[in-house]
DNA sequence: CTGTTAGCGCCTTCAA
DNA sequence: TTGAAGGCGCTAACAG
């Protein structure tokens, strides 16, 4: 059966196509195509006849042939950055699961320095890619336009920029930047403070923003203590401040940054809960005994549903004005607040 | 310039082909093919007509067409578990990056009880990717056969299964297992003891049989603590079997279940260094403060090129022997031992 | 170096 | 419901 050359298992991939396949069952092409399209017009005895002799063929429809007539593949873009942080990759996981349920396949792309979100956008318009998901920084808007023109749909995730036919997912920041300062109150906390990226992310700085604007609302002061990158090691670092600036209550726009406060207050000798602390995201670290953060879940399974959810439903109506969708969040109640 | 019915920006995805550049450039099509293809035969003069041609029309390469006629699309399957250790995730990464660094697009896909491995590789297979990098479990053999029919290369990662056409990249185990013991002998301990997953992944038993082997090769006795599953929780229970035996110093064959016992001994009031902790991997958690574990480093940037070597000179050569290659290990002196 | 000619494997009208 | 025919966008093989 093999192609030529006896070399053992000589290779020449023998590929075998829907023709094989119809001629073995004795009936056409398009016999075989639409016995593998889901609602397609085939009585059940053809359908039969084909799926059988597909299995004894081991025929696989072609899923790079079937797109370019359809001009849509199944793929759908992760364009993802900072996977350091946990958070980051439950989403990445969570979207991958939802994708695949719904018989996507998911392409994924770090971004990075070299790559930034917008070449790698790029490259993606050369699949015919279904859509694309960001959950890195937001690419600058000329990308929109061509993923527009190219009518790939594109979801952003906490993100902030609002561009025609961008949909976007964001956490209810402004609820946990409230919630978190009536909870440190609540626990006795006078002195209060938020630290947060500096620019770098619309979900920090909407946390902040909310934590700084409760305070204010209330007649306290709660100063900005701001950070380069909201990951362990930076959390770390202000820790420090913290401490000299005696505050007693603080608010970590990730728990990422939170673990890094925490230890740098351990450090410091402070590890005795004099000072609380609350993060964001409920990584599976801050159920950690070590730490025990008290938190806001942002159910990762619900985000990705909905990321889902706005992506297929502008592939139905490319032109519907662009949405924005919350995500709720929980309070997660631990020693650490 | 757009399609018909004025509704503002109406949709209908009018793309640009290869014909039409050909067209605005006055070139034939495969001049324009040419022109996008890497050492193709073709005048510089041309070359830059068809550019300026491109560039105003927007036009992109389909690369799905183009895979149709080569065969061979520039996906590469990335069948993973796990991904809630740390250490996943950073593989996960470093594969991605790398295959993109080398024009790979990687799909994807997260493994589980109803997508197992064998599914998930069987759907990759409609795609003609380019191969396939497998770090959950191993599926089982018959999905190697389908894909060494249809020439695809397949990679395991810290798996065991020696299988005809299929490569694997493995970890030093040995060396691992046997430095654990050594290293814990230095540092005081007496009664040694080592913990991991039953028969649950290959490297995993590879390092406690190593561990065994090499007390057994010392004159001294060294436990096995079975657990179901190497994470965080299974080693916080580990823990507490360890104190009841009187070991004082474990080897846990990864670093997201040392943490777990870490956090046991600390929770027993034993987190003070009473009990030498080594783990596997050099996950980020590992350096943070509350831990301080020592471990053992194994470079996820050097496995991806590894794993990435086996791969594509497997293309050139689908027919040789399967081949291991070993990715070394590092020993990371930390407070846990 | 360039254009022409055939497909790659599939799907979608269109008649029957 | 079915088959025939044409085309999706691109590239490889062959002249010139």
């Amino acid at each position: 059966m093999r192609p030529k050359e006896g070399n053992g298992l000589s290779r020449e991939p023998r590929r075998v196509t829907s023709f094989d396949v119809a001629r073995a069952a004795g009936v056409s092409r398009a016999a075989v195509s639409r016995a593998f399209t889901p609602d397609a017009s085939v009585s059940e005895k053809t359908r039969q006849k084909v799926y059988q002799a597909a299995k004894e063929l081991g025929y696989r429809v072609n899923y790079l042939a079937r797109s370019l007539t359809n001009k849509r593949s199944d793929f759908v873009g992760l364009v993802a950055a900072g996977l350091d942080n946990p958070y980051r990759t439950q989403q990445l996981e969570h979207l991958a699961r939802a994708l695949i349920a719904r018989n996507y396949r998911p392409i994924l792309l770090p971004t990075s320095k070299e790559a930034d979100s917008a070449t790698v956008i790029g490259q993606l318009l050369h699949y015919s890619v279904s859509g694309v998901i960001v959950t890195s920084d937001a690419p600058p808007s000329h990308i929109f336009e061509e993923c527009a023109v190219e009518g790939v749909p594109i979801v952003l995730i906490n993100k902030g920029e609002d561009f025609p036919f961008v949909d976007r997912v964001v956490s209810d920041d402004r609820m946990s930047g409230y919630t978190a300062v009536d909870h440190l109150i609540e626990t006795g906390a006078k002195r209060l403070a938020v630290i947060a990226g500096k620019a770098v992310s619309y979900s920090s700085r909407r946390r902040a923003e909310a934590f700084q604007s409760r305070c204010t609302g209330l007649g306290i002061e709660a100063p900005l203590i701001p950070v380069a990158i909201n990951d362990y090691r930076h959390g770390h670092e202000a820790a420090e401040k913290l401490l000299d600036m005696g505050i007693d209550g603080v608010f970590s726009v990730n728990d990422y940054m939170a673990c890094g406060v925490l230890d740098g207050l351990a450090k410091a000798g402070r590890g005795d809960g004099s000072v609380k602390v609350i993060g964001h995201d409920d990584i599976p670290q801050a159920s950690w005994i070590a730490y025990e953060l008290t938190t806001f879940q942002q159910p990762c399974d619900v985000q990705a549903e909905q990321v889902i959810d706005l992506l297929t439903s502008r592939m139905s109506e490319p032109d519907a004005v662009a949405r924005v969708e919350f995500t709720p969040v929980t309070l997660i109640k631990r020693r650490s607040a």
